[in-house]
DNA sequence: TGGCATAGTGTAAAATTGACACAAAGCTCT
DNA sequence: AGAGCTTTGTGTCAATTTTACACTATGCCA
C-alpha cells in the first residue's frame, strides 16, 4: 500500500498523476524499478507498473515526480527528467486496473493524465524489501520486460529512447554508478542504454579524451581475474568542458 | 474570441489544457505564431501568447494539440511534437490574467495544467488576417520576443531547444520550407534553428552527401541576383536512408 | 604452477571537419 | 549596352576523428 503523505491544506488532484520510470544499472544492464500489484482480481493483467501517484494541487510536477521517487526508495536529490505528458482518454481501461487504482488512488473513474518522469539511481542505495510498506517492488532488467499495467509500457520505451538521446549529449550516466567505478562498467553502461556494442579501445580513448575522469590509485579487490583501476567523475572538470558549448559526446 | 467546437458527449477538462509553439520560417528567421491578447484589463501585463486551449475528455493530447493548431489556422496534417508538461501551481498568478482567460476557458480559477507541443507550418499557408475568427494573430520573429504571458516565454524556450536537438536528429525543418526551396534558404534554416553560423560550403557539402535532396532543373524567378536552383525534399531518399539506424545530421 | 578471466594498450587507413576566396549569373540602373 | 550590385556555386588542403583490429599483463583459483 503506497504511502501518501497528505498535505495540509491541499487536495489531490483527480486528474493529474505521475509516473517514474526509475533506472538502475547492476553493473551488467539496465534496470528498472517496478511494483507488483500482486493477483489481480479478474484476470491475467500485467501484474507489475511504474510507481507513480496523483498529484497535490500545491506541488508543481517536479516536486511531485520527487515526492513518489521519496516514497517509495526514501531517495532524495535524484537526477530526475520530465519524459513528457500521456493522456489517452482510454489509458485506463480494464475494470481490474480500476479495482486496483481504487487502492491507491483517488477517483479511479476520473480521466487521468499521467507525466512521466525518469530519474537515475545507484541500485545499491535503494534495495527492496519485502517487508518495505513501498509493497512489492523490484529491480527488472529492461530487456526482460514485455508488457506492463495502463500504458507504461510506452512510457518505458519513451524513457529509454530519452534516456538514449540524453546520454549523447551528457554524461548524466555516472547517476547509476557508484562513485567508484570501472572503465569497463562505464563501457558496459553506454552499451545497455544505447543498446549497441562499442568497440572496448574506442569507447576508452573517448570517454578520457573528455577528461572528465579522475583516476583513483586505487584498484578492485576481490574479483577473480586481473583488478581495474578504479575512477570517478569528476564534476568540475565537466563543468569547464560544458562552459565552452560542448554538447556532443558523440556516441 | 476562441471558436471552441463543442463536442457532442464530451467536457472540458478545467485542469489540462494545450499550448502550441507554431513555428515558421520567413525565410529569414525563425517565427512564431502568436496571439494578441489585446488590452488588458489592469496594468500592463505581457499582451502576447502562445495560442492554447483546456481540453476535452475524449481527446487524447495529440489531438488536442491538433485541434488548437486546427481552430487557429485552419490548417491540418501538419508536424506536431510534445514538448512537455508544465504546471507549477502558480502559472496563473496574474488577476488580469485570469480575467483574460474567463474570456476563453471555463473554470480559469482551477490550477491547471499544460501539455505544450511544438508543431512546424510553412508561413505562407498561414497568412492571419486581422478580421478572422482566430482573433489577432501574427507571426513575430523568435528572436523578438522577450516575454509572454503566464510561463509561455519558458515554454517557448524549451520549444526551442527541442527543435534545435530534433533537428541534429531527423531533417524536420522541411516542414518550415515551401516545397521548392534553394540550398541559401535551407542553410539559413538551419543557421537560425541552431543559433549559430554555418560554413557555406561545409553546409551545403554535408546535406549534398546526406542525399535526401532531388534537385530540379529549375530555377528561382524575378531574383535581382543570380537565381538559384531549386530543390525538394527527397522522402524515399531519407526512408532509405533511416533503415539503416541513421539518426545523426551533426550539425 | 598452469589455467582462467578480464584489464589495458597502439596503429594505420579512411572519413570527416574546418577554414578559406573567387568566378558566374542575372537584375537594375543609367 | 555596359557597369555595378547581389547572391550563387564551387575545391582543396590540413587537422581531427573514426573505425577496425589482437596481443600482453595481472591477479585469482584450483
Amino acid at each position: 500500500m503506497h504511502h501518501i503523505t497528505k498535505k495540509i491544506g491541499s487536495e489531490l488532484n483527480p486528474n493529474v498523476s505521475v509516473d517514474c520510470v526509475i533506472f538502475g544499472f547492476d553493473l551488467e544492464q539496465l534496470t528498472v524499478l517496478l511494483i507488483d500489484r500482486g493477483e489481480i482480481p479478474s484476470g491475467s493483467r500485467p501484474r507489475m507498473a511504474l510507481p507513480g501517484n496523483l498529484i497535490y494541487d500545491n506541488e508543481n510536477l517536479d516536486q511531485a515526480a520527487n515526492r513518489v521517487l521519496a516514497e517509495l526508495t526514501g531517495l532524495e536529490n535524484i537526477y530526475l527528467e520530465q519524459v513528457g505528458a500521456f493522456g489517452d482518454p482510454d489509458r485506463i481501461h480494464k475494470e481490474s486496473d480500476r479495482e486496483w487504482l481504487k487502492t491507491i488512488r483517488a477517483e479511479p473513474e476520473a480521466r487521468v493524465i499521467t507525466v512521466a518522469y525518469f530519474s537515475l539511481v545507484q541500485m545499491a542505495h535503494y534495495k527492496p524489501q519485502a517487508s518495505s510498506f513501498a509493497k512489492n517492488a523490484d529491480w527488472i532488467p529492461v530487456n526482460q520486460i514485455s508488457e506492463l499495467a495502463f500504458d507504461h509500457f510506452e512510457i518505458l520505451q519513451e524513457a529509454k529512447e530519452k534516456l538514449k538521446q540524453k546520454i549523447k549529449i551528457q554524461p548524466i550516466g555516472f547517476n547509476l554508478l557508484p562513485e567508484k567505478f570501472t572503465l569497463s562498467q562505464l563501457h558496459r553502461l553506454y552499451e545497455s542504454i544505447l543498446d549497441k556494442p562499442l568497440d572496448k579501445r574506442n569507447f576508452r580513448r573517448k570517454i578520457q579524451k573528455l577528461d572528465i575522469l579522475s583516476s583513483l590509485r586505487e584498484k578492485q579487490k576481490g574479483v577473480p581475474h586481473k583488478p581495474s583501476l578504479l575512477y570517478e567523475f569528476n564534476e568540475e572538470k565537466y563543468q569547464e568542458l560544458t562552459q565552452t558549448g560542448f554538447d556532443n559526446f558523440g556516441f
